[in-house]
This record gives C-alpha cells, structure tokens and sequence, in this order.
DNA sequence: ATCAATGCAAATAATTTGCAAAAAG
DNA sequence: CTTTTTGCAAATTATTTGCATTGAT
C-alpha cells in the first residue's frame, strides 16, 4: 500500500491506521489525537503530509461541510458513491446510497459534454421526529 | 431590501451592487475589487461583514469548490435549486436545473426522517470535446 | 551510507475582531 | 445626538514550509 516508493514509518503507520480505525468523519486536528494515542511522537506536520496522499491514493475523501476546517471521510473505498445528509437540528451527518441519482448525473454530464468522473452530494434536512415527538432521535 | 434595520451606507451598496453585477460566483477578495470600482473607500473588512448578510437572506450562496477560500453565487435567487458541473480539464464551472434529481433527494429525505431544506451537489467531468478534437470547447 | 521523512517553529492565507473615528437616521 | 457602521491594523485559525535531525532501507 505504501510500497509507491514511500517509507513505511511509525508516524504514517499510525496515522493511517488512525483513519481507518473509525468509520466517521475527522479533521486534520482529530486524526493527530487518535495517531497519537498510537504513536506518541506523531506530529501536526506529518498528519497534514500524510492527508494529501491518502486523498490521492482514493482512500479517503476530504469533505467540506462549510466550516472553516476540512473533513476527511474513511467511508469512500468502501462506498464510493455514497452521499450525505445533514442534520439541521443535531448537525449529525448521514450517509446513504442511491443509484439513481447517479443514473441522472451521468445522463446530465453525457448532455452537457461530460464523462462524470466524480460527485458530491450534501442534503440538508430538519428532524421530523423532532417536530412530532419534540427530540431529535438521530441526536445520539 | 436593507431596510431590516441595517443602515443603507455607500460601502454597502457598493458591495451589494457588485456582487449583483455579475453572474459570476466570486471570493471575497475578488468582490472588494469590484465593490472598489464603486465606492473607492469600500474595505476588505466591510465586505467581510456584509456578505453573511447577503447569505442569511438568500440573495448569495456560499460555495465550497475545495480551494482554501469561499466562493459566492449571486445566482441563487434566480435559480434556487441550481447545481453545478466542474470541468477538470479547464476548471470552469456550469450550472444546470434537473428537477428529477430534487424528486429523489426529496424521496431520499422522506425516507430517512427529514424534511428537505437545502441541497447542493456538485459534479466533476472530463471534456469529450478535449478527447475527440483535442481542445476543450469549454475553456473560453 | 544515503536519502526520504520527521518534528519543530516560523510563515502563510483567509477571515475575524477591537477600537476609535465617521456617518446615518 | 444617538447608535450603527466604518477602516485600519492586530488577532485568530487552519494549513504549509524551511531546516537541521532522525530513521528506513
């Protein structure tokens, strides 16, 4: 996996192994915590070098989600269309699969001269179990 | 339309003005040079603290396109379910309506418990014009 | 031994904020 | 006159980078 020319080293070993062993969304900021609980010496520096190549090896996603810091996503390899939906009541973010959007955006890209070769797709909705029971039952 | 408190000031409506000049989406620094050919004395800072105005009240749509700065779309009001389609050959970027896909996000929504309120997808393709005659009809 | 990878701290870039001065109502 | 808004410059935040040192091969 790293066998691309690159060293495997303590501080890549367990950043990467950080990402992957959590199946939600961090921060640059986060994944540098959980490195750490693996490799003491793991710094800030490293994390924000070792990032780029997972992102282009396709391992993981960066996100935006309109904060000012980016997010990465260990969900991709896995599910590589998968979209996501946002919580405007708890801020939790849900991620679901649907070929048929997919179907529509490769028509869309085909009409307006395009090979589709990515997508990314947020929804943002309001808890209706909030409004009918007055809790938010995706709030964990 | 400013009248929700807010004083009506040169800076401001130079702002507003340039931000609506255009169809274009924009940075902030990008709108402050505009807003400058207006109103000389216009600051980066005013234009700083008027633009999430303009957001809160859906006259612009703040964009992230993954460079490390916001983009804005004063096209928004117009089209409010607008998407876009980047081209990875130029960088340019099109906007397109597909009500089909609103249908399904709204199925999607329904079906995990939300109410739609807001979506944005953005698509990433290759150019086949680039491919079959070896230039990108797109890039201007 | 060699050269890539590291940690640190300083640099950068976008955005935000404190404050005294200017302008709107 | 009172209160909001302004421009400026300093502060903040996320991220990047230079460099001497460490560590993998």
């Amino acid at each position: 996996m790293e066998s691309k020319g690159l060293r495997v080293t303590g501080p890549r070993l367990a950043i990467v192994e950080a990402a992957f062993n959590t199946t939600k969304h961090f921060t640059a900021e986060e994944l540098l915590d959980m490195a750490r609980v693996l490799d003491k010496s793991a710094s800030r520096a490293t994390v924000y070098r070792t990032l780029p190549i997972l992102v282009e090896s396709g391992l993981l996603r960066e996100m935006d989600f309109g904060k000012n810091c980016k997010y990465y996503d260990p969900n991709y390899a896995e599910h590589p269309n998968h979209n996501h939906i946002i919580c405007q009541d708890c801020e939790k973010i849900f991620e679901f699969d649907e070929d048929k959007i997919e179907e529509i955006e490769e028509e869309v890209s085909r009409k307006m001269g395009f090979k589709l070769e990515g997508q990314n797709l947020q929804l943002r909705g309001s808890c209706e179990k909030l409004k009918s029971i007055g809790s938010c039952t995706h709030k964990e």
